[in-house]
DNA sequence: TCGAGCATTGTTAGCGTTAACAGCGGGGCC
DNA sequence: GGCCCCGCTGTTAACGCTAACAATGCTCGA
């Protein structure tokens, strides 16, 4: 035989990772024969069968993905583009892709882009292309990489996760108008005479999903809708948002989410003010430590690990051709105690002169 | 009725992606010139790789990873093996580990597993050794994993994210000891009587690691070492075992990471208390939101991406039989407000009776 | 002038796997 | 009894790429 690789042995055996030429000769059948056992052929006769599977067992044989997704020209991997990583939905988004794609049997390849630009989105994707994967989750929500997204798509199939514009999962959409709207309809039960919002960045679906929600319900209770203020989802630039928002008098904020509502809180708490007792504060998405925030963050509920689970099923059929259309996940607003009805006096200063003009 | 991939053009010419053949043929050279052109080989004539760079562009060439791998037994892919994917320091080293194997030219594999069983994590780790990754990252603290990772090591090299016990990053331990030993101190010398501690499961390094520095730092001091409850990193966890920290007449304590400290932040709260002026609070790992919480966390600091990114040099250090020993982060103490002088009289109900006893 | 020696390019043979087809007994049908 | 077909197994030729070696055309020194 030829030249094996891996360690020589000290006796002269040579340790080799084995191939199916191993297993085959161990057997005493052709390798296609042990080719149709590793992969469940069932013309095989059972006999046959058990003997490859013991010495397949014995040598602890592994078909290489490599060679087979070169001869079948079916990687069995898809790719994920994601940015900011460290943010729950994203992370969770992920996990929920992962354990989707695996379950379906396929491998996972993680590019993360650090910031998203249509040229680092596109190297990214090309990244992901060199390494011939089948289909592409993409947790890029910003517009300008959606875009580049989109181009790709001709090459390889992607699909967006978040999903809100995509055509895989279009009513997702709505769903979260919906659910951003029951959060600003509850603060206004509440008795608010209006609600602040501090929305995502101009560029993300979910942001003008939330913004679209929020605005309406407002303009359906008749109530005035005062300029958003934009952080950027992280904490700090909900605390300085905030701070503004407060200027303005709010009784009431719905953050575009729990990382931003935990900057508010913070900041009306150093006003001095307090939540829900001066300010009633609302978040979107739920994390996990929402509900052990002080005070435990109301918020809306959304399951991104759902969302992965989705998106791997729509690019899963996709890939075979079948057009899946699963239900959009429904974000739910769940009531906890950063929520109350409005005090007597607003918290911020000249804030009483501009919303009694408004009202 | 073979499908090639892509759009089917108009003109009926399939589409097809190029490969090497056609770029040589396309450039009038030899497969193997391109091969030299796109791998850097310095042996070709200036105008030959113009030609040929030429071709590439054209056709929008890119090399086939599997094809490659194939051949040279190298597949430049590096395998992770992450559980608890949703937990700030999971996240964040994977993003680290992600930077580095890409900036270093490998591609990311990712296997997340729900429970950190040696099953799951044997399994997790065959499919990565399936995919031929070069090596593998486990960011699989427990111990039961470490073994199962430790014993694929053989097949794989593999390196373990939290490195506490590895040896890879052998004096990371003692920074953590030290940090956690620092937390404490502050905590002492605002004049805490003594100090509890909120620990993480008992089969994580890291929990021993922080245990210990507290442990030390009490002792030290000739303070009584009240009996540490156990948290499972989630804020849900920290909030029950807080309530037992409570009943004890804590006044300090140590939580072994923030999900955790938040949780007990809630519990002192709820239990009519304030943080920091009946209990001080210190946290670990300093998460994006913790400067912004209610109060602000006093916590430790630690840099978790760039933990990936050390793992990353050690283990392509070991692909080349380099020994590489990058200096271990070093966690440091970030003070904010949830901590504070001890309050005259403790919190807790039974408490003041023991602790008395105690001291 | 000739061959050594260099720079550049081409040729051949796989890497480990599966698709496609070929072969080979034996049982059922007419 | 002959034929066909079915169940099972084997053979051959790729998949796209690179390692190893062969071949070409030069330049240069003796």
């Amino acid at each position: 035989m030829r030249r094996n690789r891996g360690t020589p042995d000290a006796d002269g055996e040579p340790v080799r990772t084995p191939v199916l030429a191993d297993v085959a000769e161990l057997a005493g059948v052709s390798q296609q024969t042990v080719s149709r056992v590793v992969n469940g052929s069932p013309s095989v006769a059972r006999r046959t069968r058990e003997r490859v599977e013991a010495a397949i067992a014995e040598l602890g044989y592994r078909p290489n993905a490599a060679a087979r997704a070169l001869v079948t020209r079916r990687s069995r991997r898809i790719g994920v583009v994601a940015a900011r990583a460290t943010l729950h939905g994203t992370a969770a988004t992920l996990l929920g892709v992962q354990e989707a794609a695996r379950a379906a049997g396929y491998s996972v390849s993680v590019v993360m882009v650090r910031d998203i630009l249509p040229e680092t989105v596109e190297e990214a994707l090309r990244e992901l292309h060199e390494q011939s994967v089948e289909g592409v989750v993409a947790i890029v929500p910003e517009d300008a990489a959606q875009e580049t997204v989109a181009a790709a798509d001709a090459v390889v199939p992607c699909v967006l996760a978040p999903g809100l514009d995509g055509p895989g999962l279009p009513d997702a959409y709505w769903l979260e108008v919906a659910a951003a709207h029951e959060a600003v309809r509850h603060l206004v039960e509440l008795g608010h005479r209006t609600v602040h919002h501090l929305a995502g960045p101009a560029d993300w679906a979910e942001s003008r999903a939330r913004a679209t929600g929020w605005r309406t319900a407002l303009v359906e209770t008749l109530r005035v809708v005062p300029a958003p203020v934009r952080g950027d989802w992280t904490a700090a630039s909900g605390y300085l948002a905030a701070l503004r928002l407060l200027e303005d008098g709010a009784t009431a904020v719905f953050a575009a989410n729990d990382h931003m509502a935990l900057g508010v809180v913070r900041a009306v708490t150093e006003a001095g003010g307090a939540v829900p007792g001066d300010v009633s504060v609302v978040g979107f998405d739920d994390m996990p430590d929402a509900a052990y925030l002080t005070p435990p963050l109301t918020t809306v509920h959304k399951d991104f690990a759902e969302v992965g689970r989705r998106c791997v099923e729509v690019l899963l059929g996709r890939l075979s051709d079948r057009l899946v259309h699963p239900e959009a996940v429904s974000p739910r607003l769940v009531v906890r105690a950063s929520t109350a009805v409005p005090p007597a006096v607003p918290l911020g200063g000249r804030a009483e002169r501009r919303t009694a003009a408004a009202g």
